[in-house]
DNA sequence: GTAATTACATGATCTGGCGCAATTAATCGC
DNA sequence: GCGATTAATTGCGCCAGATCATGTAATTAC
């Protein structure tokens, strides 16, 4: 008989999240980008921001939306996707607290090229293209710290590339269980969780493989002891094994 | 007997370049972020930035070397790759005339993690990080651009992420060949000619697959007459075929 | 409570593309 | 010009991982 967990541990901690009007400020200022910004400008930019609640599951927009708005997660976790022909998605990225997603650029005519939605209950602050131009151009250390955050996120795309063309699929897991628990880890005594619900779907769209690979390799993870998980939860159990996999044990 | 090209048809244009010192000032204002500088402004930015050539073939640095410089490349191309411990090499972006690559951030003790190797003879202009910063400050509008720029490569980069997860190898090739089109391409006899020297093996680190695999639906291709190819070359015929294959033809 | 639904597990089979090997063609070095 | 080197082609066996299929535990709906 396994020892396979027959409740989640953590998923209490999320719930579905609307803004209150009130820690609007607080939220944005603790938004990596605008944390060199006083007090006042703060309550400034605060102005062109508008909030938005979105339940677990809803959609903030679809690839093929014209794009006209930049967002910043205030609350809750969101995944960032691509749709393909033949049904198969791809799971980019996981945003939470203070990362932005949506529209940078001014050009008005383009469409969002991702479709993103709430992975739990969010709240999330908008504004439109223009006006995040204009606040990147009043404050030019705003569109550094952008600049900054964007150079990052383009190093990961590229090593994400880097492991679907190099590594198998039980490496790029191993690797994406890792990334997961150095963003949302949580000290539990199962392990460290991984702060979200988590589906083994998700993680065959975040390594480009199936959902039964990616089964049958957590059941292997699973019984060497390394992680710990059930439906829709996982956690780090041995994260220097899973770093041996990774690099090509 | 097939007609398979006994040589080149262009690689003469491709020669080991030096930047002669007077033309530096005139390739930094067609550098797109400097572009909307004045003249003065352009000449002091460079002052700050130095040259060097490269000979096709050798490397402008290493993953791993210390990450102190930012370069964009003058004259010819580089590759930009991300080496694996099994000695699978993988070539994350081709880079001409205008682009920059290296070092953005200012954090000191950061190592590049990628590899930059000229593929022409090529020259480049760099300057150190801090120099770059202190442009970037002096500049906002130089700092939005270089934003919208790294913007562009990061959903370039999820877009190869999206490919190599959902789609076959041929349809990631005719991609690819589009892509490379594109960006280099040169209307001749023979067809839309890759302006550059590209082989088998360049073309199987772009789209995460063998030599063989490559060669093979390169084979197909040519017998389909949508391409032209031969050593360390590339023209496209029938761009609207290949682009019915990347679309799942 | 019970039925319907959703997430997960695991076995059996099939295949796209890899790995290896042998051959041919173009280019380089002297 | 001629051998040495590097690029490309093509055949063949094989395997990681996809696909198909079935069963079961957890969750939701009523």
């Amino acid at each position: 008989m396994t020892t396979r967990r027959k409740s989640p541990v953590e998923t209490e901690a999320i719930q579905p999240q609307m803004c209150s009007v009130d820690v609007r400020q607080h939220i944005l200022r603790h938004v990596p980008f605008f944390a060199m910004l006083s007090e006042e400008d703060i309550g400034r930019i605060n102005q062109s921001f508008r909030e938005q609640g979105f339940e677990a599951g809803e959609p903030i927009y679809y690839a093929g939306d014209p794009a006209a708005r930049l967002y910043v997660v205030a609350a809750g976790k969101v995944k960032q996707m691509r749709h393909s022909l033949t049904g198969q998605d791809v799971l980019l990225d996981i945003l939470s607290e203070g990362d932005f997603f949506g529209s940078l650029s001014i050009l008005g005519d383009e469409t969002y090229p991702d479709t993103v939605l709430a992975q739990t209950g969010i709240c999330a602050l908008s504004i439109d293209s223009e006006g995040f131009r204009e606040i990147l151009q009043a404050y030019p250390p705003v569109a550094l710290e952008v600049l900054n955050i964007t150079g990052q996120r383009l190093r990961g795309a590229q090593e994400a590339v880097h492991q679907l063309s190099a590594y198998s699929v039980e490496q790029r897991l191993a690797y994406t269980l890792l990334k997961l628990m150095d963003k949302l880890g949580e000290a539990q005594e199962v392990g460290v969780l991984i702060q979200m619900p988590l589906s083994r779907d998700d993680l065959a769209a975040m390594t480009g493989a199936t959902t039964e690979t990616i089964s049958r390799i957590m059941s292997q993870f699973q019984k060497a002891g390394w992680i710990k998980s059930g439906r829709q939860w996982v956690a780090i159990r041995d994260s220097e094994a899973l770093r041996e996999v990774a690099a090509g044990g």
